[in-house]
DNA sequence: CTGAAAGCGCTTACAG
DNA sequence: CTGAAAGCGCTTACAG
């Protein structure tokens, strides 16, 4: 028996009640009496039968369904979120669609439209490198946003947001307060907003201890390893390299391990490093990496319940603050004066 | 003006035509005149009239959609695999379900169920640690499926798998052309199909070289790292411990490198380690891995093309192996006999 | 080349 | 508690 070949007329007909009934049972109505919703029920069961989604959101104007936009999702912390956003998803019936834009324009025109045909209930666009006109498109398709991690928060729409600031000043103060007075900044060039507020609480955290601020001492990567291990090598080919290096995230900071092992120095005798992001791989560097904990998971949760909350009909404005850790591993240490010394050998 | 109150009618009225016309225009049929068209995708374009996929469902009785499980879609591998598919998915026209099971079987049922409801179209199946009842379960939808790197490959349907027992063969037999005479395998227990590949292709390796197998030199993980560094411990508390260690994933195999560095010990100098899948970070541990590619975002494509195939009526099989390709990089060297004493030190 | 009509498989007021 | 009917927004034979 094909499964796809049955409807709720059929299961009507072997009931003997009209199909109304059935599909007031299957949604469990009270108006139905329980002896006919259970042998229908039954019947159901026996048969296999499964009621055509796509049918009911025709009738209902509703899809249960949403899209997810992502540059990417071959990135751990791009996966985690959306782990999260699928986790809450599935758990209230619906269903996630997921689109890569690659930060490429016409893929990005591509996925509003077809999130749009497909008749989203609500859009979740996280951690993207969004092309200037990709927003407004998707604003403009009447149905909620939230932004994960991404520019515009709280101008444009709901939102759920890492602490970049704090988190940063803090991860930066770390480094201060183990005796380190030239700290780079490693950022990314495309992080937008997060960039800014990285880089702002690092800056913060300069003033704070009445360090002065070095633009030599800032160089930017694209968010992936090998960038960060070039950006890392033009700060060990300055005249006074930096003992401390701050990173806009985990993947970057692996190429800058990388890097300045590649230079024969030591980390973090020679050489302090800080991540962000703490990836599940963060543990696993060598030696294992002092980072900056973002929640991800949780964070895709928030955001899909941001989502429901609006799907609710709610009217406020959502825009969620997220706490960054701090996790202290084995990548930071006290300068070691010595390190000029180290770096000849 | 509100996009989504816009239906075909209302381009029909504006036009002054029919909404058969109307529907055609947008199909680009060759029914309906030049200039009729013309005048229809200007309305079409002026209002941002989006027409309903689901509605469009309905009446055809395709929905242009596709299901893709996973276990999760936190891991390097699938991550790839899933931006592939997307890739070749969105390509024609195709929208993607994401699902994770998370390897837990209430889940599986309900993505089972939620991807019938939804009638996509065909449905792929990534590297799943699937339950007994799953497969049977996706098979009772027919529409077409697509395994990668899964179990039952060949019997139960269609397929993408990596050619894993050659490609273990030669990892294993790099290591024993440098010298090594103990070999470990570390294996994920939850590997399934894949493990038992991957094994089988050790053992070769070593029949070939006439070299004896082992039993202590196998240990199991779960294929994430901490499991690795559990299963590396075990190894090396042997009374003789390997001098080698062949790894069922590159994650595990950041485990191990993890343990052997903790425990005093050199890569590659007091032992080598191989990987599997070369993910993004494999050019980045400490010393950068020797591994196994697999092609992960290509193995995406050929398994959305091989859909694509069934979807437009392909009766044959279609089993695909793909080969992988050892990456040398410098977790491998010759054994050190030395490296008893190091042990110690 | 165009339109009226039936149908895709549901939901839900309305009437009983 | 149940059923007949209309409607969700499209597609597509059928007739012209």
């Amino acid at each position: 028996m094909n499964v796809c070949t049955n409807t709720i007329k059929d299961i009507a007909r072997l009931a003997e009640v009209s199909h109304s009934t059935v599909s007031r049972a299957l949604r469990n109505s009270p108006l139905v009496k329980a002896e006919t919703a259970e042998r229908i029920r039954r019947i159901v069961e026996e048969f296999g039968y499964r009621p055509s989604a796509i049918a009911r959101s025709l009738a209902t104007r509703r899809t249960k369904t949403i899209g997810v936009v992502v540059t990417t999702i071959a990135d751990l912390f791009v996966a985690g979120v959306v782990t999260g956003i699928e986790d809450v998803a599935s758990d209230h019936g619906y269903s996630v669609f997921l689109a890569n834009s690659n930060a490429d324009p016409d893929r990005e025109v591509r996925v509003v439209a077809s999130f749009e045909e497909r008749r989203v209930d609500g859009v979740v666009v996280t951690a993207s490198r969004v092309g200037a006109l990709y927003l407004p498109m998707l604003s403009r398709m009447r149905v909620p946003i939230v932004l994960l991690n991404n520019q515009h928060p709280s101008e444009f729409a709901h939102s759920v947001m890492i602490e970049n600031t704090a988190a940063s000043r803090e991860a930066t103060r770390h480094l201060v307060e183990l005796g380190h007075r030239r700290v780079a900044y490693l950022g990314d060039r495309y992080g937008q907003h997060c960039d800014t507020e990285r880089f702002g609480g690092y800056r913060q955290a300069l003033d704070v201890a009445g360090l002065p601020f070095l633009p030599q001492l800032v160089v930017h990567g694209d968010g992936r390893p090998a960038s960060g291990r070039q950006a890392m090598a033009r700060l060990l080919e300055l005249a006074e390299p930096p003992t401390a290096v701050f990173c806009y995230d985990d993947m970057m900071a692996l190429g800058a391990l990388r890097q300045i092992h590649a230079c024969g120095l030591r980390v973090p005798d020679d050489i302090s490093v800080v991540g962000f992001d703490d990836l599940p791989i963060a543990e696993y560097t060598e030696p294992p990496l002092t980072t900056v904990r973002q929640p991800m998971r949780q964070m895709g949760h928030l955001a899909m319940q941001t989502l429901l909350l609006l799907l609710e009909g709610s009217e406020s404005k959502h825009n969620i603050k997220v706490p960054g850790e701090l996790i202290i591993r084995e990548t930071t240490a006290p300068p070691n004066d010595r390190r000029q010394i180290l770096k000849s050998a």
